[in-house]
DNA sequence: TTAAATTTTCAATATTTATTGAAAGTTTAT
DNA sequence: ATAAACTTTCAATAAATATTGAAAATTTAA
């Protein structure tokens, strides 16, 4: 297989991948391109691999410095700023998930804090609402702390022992 | 707070998180309202509930069912069907997940071991490029495994013990 | 059978989301 | 200061996705 194929299949793939995991699609082609690619490169150049305009490079470049898996490289004496991406995956795992935890598990706990203090009229809906809030509740709650070990996984020697089984 | 809103905003809630985990809104209302229903509901309930038309909802149950986090239920003497959620929220999750590892991992360990086999022309690019693609490949069987173990960890002692620790 | 009840399909339409590109804004070298 | 290099913004537009609803298909009771 040559390497332009090859690269633009790891792209396409890993931006279908990306997307799923709540990035959009073009943020994840150039996270991919960038991960791919020997060195940083420049909105430019970015703009002309993955055949996008400028505002849209900008755009999806400033989210992706904002879910911090790419970095800003400023090289001396030049005056254009150049991206490079986390290429470490677990650290991109952990900084995923730090992400989704907050933008999605936070406001679900928030909802079911709320909607817990439902008024008990007896009746058999009201019932079963505060039985199944219960459980979601407990159930988000859980997945928060596994979130929160796992982003925290690389202090512990515990999970990083048990993450080593999955080699 | 009075039932109907808490409800409501549960709904809306469930909505969205249930559009992160890769269901689409109406799925995850539906699935929703059927979590918190004392019992199974017909489609011109769910319609009816939800606001939708008889089109979307036959679609969306239709979706659910095939994602096996909702079930048909039979009403003797009814010639309505009726459906109801699952509302084990470790046996939903684990059947996410289960669809996800499908949907989403596969196609990109496939995609990965295709483009493993790029041709070694000596240059930096390609250098780059085996060494970011074997990162991923690891990553990615990686976290396979940890779904796969995850999927099934309610047969496995060791991994229901850790869970446990969420509690 | 027939026909009423119910479910499914799908072309048309509406809604949401992504993308463009040119203008405005900013930074830096001289 | 000036102007070139570069980045950001955002209204207009395009593309993708979701929704409707009426017609077709299917199921069931009698």
């Amino acid at each position: 297989m040559k390497y332009t194929e090859a690269k633009s299949d790891l792209i396409q793939a890993w931006g279908n991948l990306g997307y799923s995991w709540g990035l959009n699609k073009v943020m994840a082609q150039i996270h991919a391109l960038l991960m791919v690619s020997a060195k940083p490169l420049s909105a430019d150049e970015i703009m002309d691999e993955l055949k996008i305009s400028r505002g849209n490079a900008n755009m999806n470049i400033r989210a992706l410095l904002e879910w911090n898996i790419i970095y800003r490289i400023s090289v001396p004496g030049e005056r254009k700023e150049y991206f490079k991406a986390e290429k470490d995956t677990w650290v991109l795992a952990r900084q995923v998930a730090k992400e989704r935890r907050k933008r999605e598990l936070e406001p679900i706990l928030k909802t079911l804090k709320n909607v817990s203090a439902v008024e008990n009229d007896g009746s058999e809906e009201t019932k079963e609402f505060k039985k199944v809030v219960k459980e979601l509740k407990g159930f988000a709650e859980k997945s928060d702390s596994l979130l929160d070990t796992f982003i925290k996984a690389e202090e512990s020697w515990f999970w990083s022992t048990i993450m080593k089984v999955f080699k």
